[in-house]
DNA sequence: CGAGTCACG
DNA sequence: ACGTACGTGACTCGA
């Protein structure tokens, strides 16, 4: 492991042989990492907190981490250092595998690796994460990535380290009878498919599946392929075959249950650590070019929750004894910056109106009295609202609903004479895009969109929607982060024992100490709520349980 | 290792 | 005449 100080000297942590020799090293370096007052500069720094932090040392003061300090400048490009190396400073670093082998279980551990080798690469590590420091700060600054850097994503390094490391528990005996369950439907579908279809057939191969479908049972002679000429078998596509033949019914409802059983039910159990029993994702900050968040090993940011079958999965994530979920969420954060980016304000008296704002919506775009809304109209208006988010087109909302084109534009230009200022807002973020060659967050994090000038008009149109998508889901991103760092600095200072758990963009899941829930969930909403003004309020729904199924 | 599919916000 | 809703990660198949 290494680190740089501002002064660019190398520091090698070895691996000693003897525990003496450990606690010698540690108490030595412990005074450096543990000083408030020194700014601590690396590459992927929330590996290092962690690492320090098995030997017992709280990583404090400023971060400067040079993957996230990319990530700023250049939100769609990639972070690693020997490429940042290479393009930066023109020098290849020793490769890590050179020392330890190629990643797979025959990988060795660092402390295998002769000292002198290791110290040649640690020292060169250190150098090189200190040059490209010295190249990004610059860069950063002048960027006006500066405030981002310093109050958001530097600081949050830590909040996500912690949150790795506690993890979240499991409830092993719940997953074995979700398994078993999910095992003898799906062999019995297995079979039920196999005589409707008369023969036996890999149903997980799309390819067969396609076969099978159309020109076995012929289901439809129109069916569309895809690039590769395979038969498309998406949930969309079968879905409306489902009244041609009883087996239609019966590959879903077998992909279904197979989706859960090998992503979740069989999947999680083997990622329990063996020494915390616990499950710990990492997340990572450098991926979504929007600002988001993304998680992964395991992805504990796609948990079933649509769907009443998949939803009982959440039921296996439980707090431990004494303790209980509390989990707060945005209520409609990205309409909500919709409204208060574009200062429309029609848009702004629905939120400040307190009504459903689908129904609002849907009231204005069908001409209708609020409490004459159907169900049928606040789901189209809804739908219409996520579009608006998303970049809207005509194409894609008839597709949604499936609806004419024609008719799909004309309740575009409905929405747009109910929220005027949506589309003024919208043709000056893109307006913005091709002046500046970037749009930004309220945050200032920037996304470059060189195809906004493309004469493609399919390759312009996505750069288009994300010239006005981005801003939306990228300050949303930003405001949570904040909420995070500032609940996760009171929960510290004011010692609490509860802990944050999980992120899942715009809900925060906590490990309460039952004695401490009151008092949390008020620091909690109140954190969340007040994480930034806007011209509407925050909203923050949240709820408690004894699992992550009753606390949603 | 790309393609197809599908889980989430 | 084109072909698109925004952002992710994981699994399975099959060349």
């Amino acid at each position: 492991m290494t680190f740089s100080w501002e002064k660019g000297t190398g520091y090698l942590i070895h691996f000693p042989e003897s525990q003496k020799e450990t606690e010698t090293i540690l108490e030595i370096v412990r005074p450096l990492f543990e000083n408030p007052a020194i700014r601590k500069i690396g590459q992927n720094m929330k590996y290092d907190i962690q690492v320090l932090a098995n030997y017992g040392i709280e990583v404090k003061g400023p971060l400067f981490d040079t993957m996230i300090a990319h990530y700023l400048l250049e939100p769609d490009m990639r972070h690693n250092m020997n490429l940042l190396s290479e393009s930066y400073l023109g020098y290849s670093p020793v490769h890590i595998e050179s020392l330890i082998g190629e990643k797979g279980n025959n990988q060795k551990n660092m402390r295998s690796v002769p000292v002198d080798k290791l110290m040649e690469y640690a020292v060169e590590d250190a150098d090189v994460t200190y040059q490209l420091k010295m190249i990004f700060e610059p860069k950063i600054i002048s960027g006006g990535l500066a405030d981002l850097a310093r109050d958001i994503e530097m600081p949050l390094i830590s909040v996500l380290a912690a949150m790795e490391r506690n993890g979240v528990k499991l409830d092993l005996e719940d997953l074995k009878s979700i398994t078993i369950n999910l095992r003898e439907d799906i062999i019995s579908l297995e079979k039920e498919i196999y005589t409707l279809a008369g023969t036996e057939f890999n149903i997980s191969s799309p390819k067969q599946l396609g076969d099978i479908l159309f020109i076995r049972l012929k289901l439809d002679e129109k069916a569309r392929v895809t690039k590769t000429k395979q038969f498309i078998t998406n949930e969309e596509i079968l879905q409306r075959l489902t009244n041609k033949h009883p087996i239609i019914s019966k590959v879903l409802e077998y992909r279904g249950l197979k989706k859960l059983l090998s992503t979740y039910v069989e999947a999680l159990p083997l990622l329990v650590d063996k020494k915390t029993g616990r499950i710990h994702t990492s997340y990572n900050q450098a991926v979504a070019a929007t600002g988001r968040l993304s998680s992964n090993n395991p992805n504990l940011q796609n948990i079933p929750v649509r769907d009443a079958r998949g939803r009982e999965i959440r039921k296996a994530f439980v707090p431990e004894k004494g303790h209980v979920f509390l989990s707060a969420d945005y209520s409609q954060i990205e309409l909500r910056l919709m409204a208060h980016l574009s200062k429309d304000e029609s848009m702004i008296a629905d939120f400040l109106s307190g009504n459903d704002i689908h129904a609002a919506t849907a009231s204005k775009i069908f001409g209708v009295e609020i409490d004459k809304v159907t169900r049928e109209m606040r789901s189209r208006a809804k739908t219409a609202n996520f579009g608006i988010i998303y970049g809207i087109s005509s194409f894609g909302l008839s597709e949604r609903l499936t609806i004419g084109r024609k008719e799909a534009k004309d309740l575009i230009d409905g929405y747009f004479n109910s929220y005027p200022g949506v589309k003024i807002y919208m043709d000056e973020s893109i307006r913005k895009a091709r002046d500046l060659g970037y749009v930004t967050t309220m945050f200032g994090r920037k996304r470059y969109l060189p195809d906004i000038h493309s004469r493609n008009q399919v390759v312009r149109g996505n750069a288009e929607r994300n010239a006005i998508n981005a801003p939306i889901q990228g300050s949303a991103a930003d405001i949570i982060k904040i909420a995070m760092i500032r609940i996760f600095d009171r929960m510290k200072s004011e010692e609490y024992l509860s802990k944050m758990i999980l992120q899942v963009h715009d809900e925060l899941i906590f490990e309460t100490a039952t004695s401490e829930l009151e008092k949390l969930k008020d620091l909690v909403i109140f954190e969340m709520s007040n994480a930034v003004k806007l011209d509407i309020p925050l909203k923050v729904d949240w709820g408690t349980g004894n699992n992550w199924f009753e606390a949603h």
